[in-house]
DNA sequence: TTGTAGGCGTTATCAG
DNA sequence: CTGATAACGCCTACAA
């Protein structure tokens, strides 16, 4: 098991050169250029010794480094594989290898992973879809700020403003979404959020409240519903949820659910009560994950370019830590609203 | 931005001691124990610094890593999330920080990321659900026991049988699907594979064909089928597979699918082509995965306990890093057949 | 009880 | 063109 690590200094003394040499070619750092015999013979015995650069040493020697830190709710979500995707694949391209963490939404958890982040020194940090901390996690989020480590932010608020994000257009989404179903002649629609990331959900608010306002119909309080979390185990407040809504006078005919996790768990609620959807309730979601198209039935709902915000925030953040000129602070992509089966029109009822 | 980093000198300095002084304070090396009042002293400094430990010098000077190396083909495959979670889990709780790779199968893309590891230094690997790349590959990970970086897989072959693994019972689980559908009164059961691991697929392979030997049923060539991948763009193969399944003569009436992606490919194409299931064809998968229980009809599968999977692979591979005795080479875990409605009975239907 | 010095593998700055 | 050498931040004998 114990076996030396073949080094600059290995190479070098088989090479019969000194390490200097060594590492400006293995560097490719031209700028004094080594005989072209030499250069070969030195690449040679590397090979042959299978020598291995060691990134610590690189990195301690001021070299930035290569990771990126990623820090997401809970992987397990089925809204964040392909964000994470997004983010690896780019940035294994970009010479970067990411670290995943695993939130859970629990600010001292955040607060852990940030010190071992810095301790890592890693080259930057991209943070996605959590609640927003508030003053607590900005606080946490400038100490990354402080110690030069740029972090950018994915599908969640801005919070003070500062930090690039990458997000959609949600409150557009959110109006189109509901004006389908104001369309299709419900007047009581739902609104259930689930407390995740309070910028975003204030867009997402907005948007189903100007929908409604544009319609001329009544923007009450019996009409707002929040669900703990978005996590599996809490997902079962969903039948006491789905019965409170039904209980509501006049009748609510449709739900508008800010994530596609929890309006499956809606769809599941009304089943078990004997509720048909879409037939007594039309349910529409967020999001568009695989599960979406495959559930009984196929989930009306509002696709987001889950694979492309990974990457594009990728891209943001390296273009920070080269240092380049981050041309907009925020990129804003376009969703996608896409009707299937579990929202439909009154009349069809 | 740019700005230095508090090193172990600066606390010194401040505090007016040391910097061996501070590294025993700071790591709690209590040998020689140090006053209490300039422990106290050299505490505070630290925190009001905002001291953190630099780990790529620690590292450098011998410690061992903190970095844990997690191959698998795809985040985006839904047998994967909750395995990854369980690995990260224990890995943070452990101390260590997982570093994610995506290989798609891809065996280039495996040795990359297995260079990468090796410059890192990491602490250990897991490599998870993998096709099975033979010698190649057999190499490639040998190139990691070199440089002492062990390694453990899970739920994939045991390569050389060199490489501690954790897995479930895979031909007991088997048997018990196929003798589930072989008690319904099905003569003729179809084996659908998707080249994932040869060691595990051997084994479901088996258990298989012994359900149907058992039970005087012939096991004949035309009952196998091939699907290239698990990937989901190759997943429409689907559809094509499963008219020639129909076109067997005699009549298939069951499919044992070894991956419940593969199985919902199955029920989807079927749907689109008019075969009810289970009413026309019953369809079984493997992995229990998230979506199994809410597509419709509900799949009938088997349960691998992937969190715990998770859990246990990084369990393994800390005692192989911290040098301990491992007990048992291989883990082997208990899956759990979950009987829902995509089967049923021949009588019923 | 605390300080000094050397070295981990690299890179960069000088001389030669 | 190439070689010696000094850092980078930390840890650990060995001195004091």
């Amino acid at each position: 098991m114990e076996k030396k690590r073949v080094t600059l200094r290995d190479v070098a003394k088989k090479a019969n050169v000194s390490v200097a040499t060594v590492s400006i070619v293995i560097n490719g750092n031209n700028q004094m250029r080594i005989r072209e015999k030499t250069r070969q013979r030195i690449l040679d015995v590397a090979r042959e010794l299978n020598y291995q650069p060691d990134l610590n040493a690189q990195i301690l020697k001021g070299k930035t480094s290569s990771m990126i830190g990623l820090l997401i709710p809970d992987i397990t979500n089925p809204f964040y594989p392909e964000v994470v995707r997004g983010v690896t694949d780019k940035a294994n391209s970009l010479g970067y290898n990411v670290i995943l963490f695993n939130s859970d939404n629990k600010l001292e958890q955040e607060a852990f992973f940030i010190d071992t982040l810095k301790s890592l020194k890693v080259a930057g940090v991209i943070i996605c879809g959590v609640d927003d901390g508030g003053e607590q996690e900005a606080a946490l989020l400038a100490t990354l700020d402080r110690d030069g480590i740029p972090v950018v932010a994915v599908d969640r608020g801005v919070l003070n403003g500062k930090i690039p994000s990458v997000m959609i257009e949600n409150r557009e989404a959110c109006f189109e979404a509901v004006e389908y179903l104001i369309k299709g002649g419900h007047k009581r629609i739902a609104f259930v959020e689930t407390g995740q990331s309070v910028g975003i959900m204030e867009d997402r608010f907005r948007g189903y409240k100007e929908a409604l306002e544009a319609y001329g119909l009544e923007v009450s309080k019996d009409l707002f519903y929040h669900l703990k979390s978005t996590n599996l185990e809490y997902l079962h407040q969903a039948n006491g949820l789905v019965k409170k809504i039904r209980r509501a006078k006049p009748k609510i005919t449709a739900i508008f659910a800010t994530a596609d996790v929890v309006a499956i768990e809606i769809i599941r609620a009304a089943k078990q009560l004997n509720i048909r959807v879409p037939e007594d309730l039309s349910v529409i979601g967020f999001d568009d994950i695989q599960l979406a198209e495959l559930i009984d039935p196929p989930l009306t709902t509002v696709w987001q370019p889950k694979y492309e915000m990974g990457q594009i925030s990728m891209i943001v953040l390296n273009s920070m830590i080269k240092e380049e000129l981050v041309a907009q602070k925020t990129v804003i992509l376009a969703p996608k609203f896409i009707p299937r089966k579990s929202a439909q029109s009154l009349k069809e009822a």
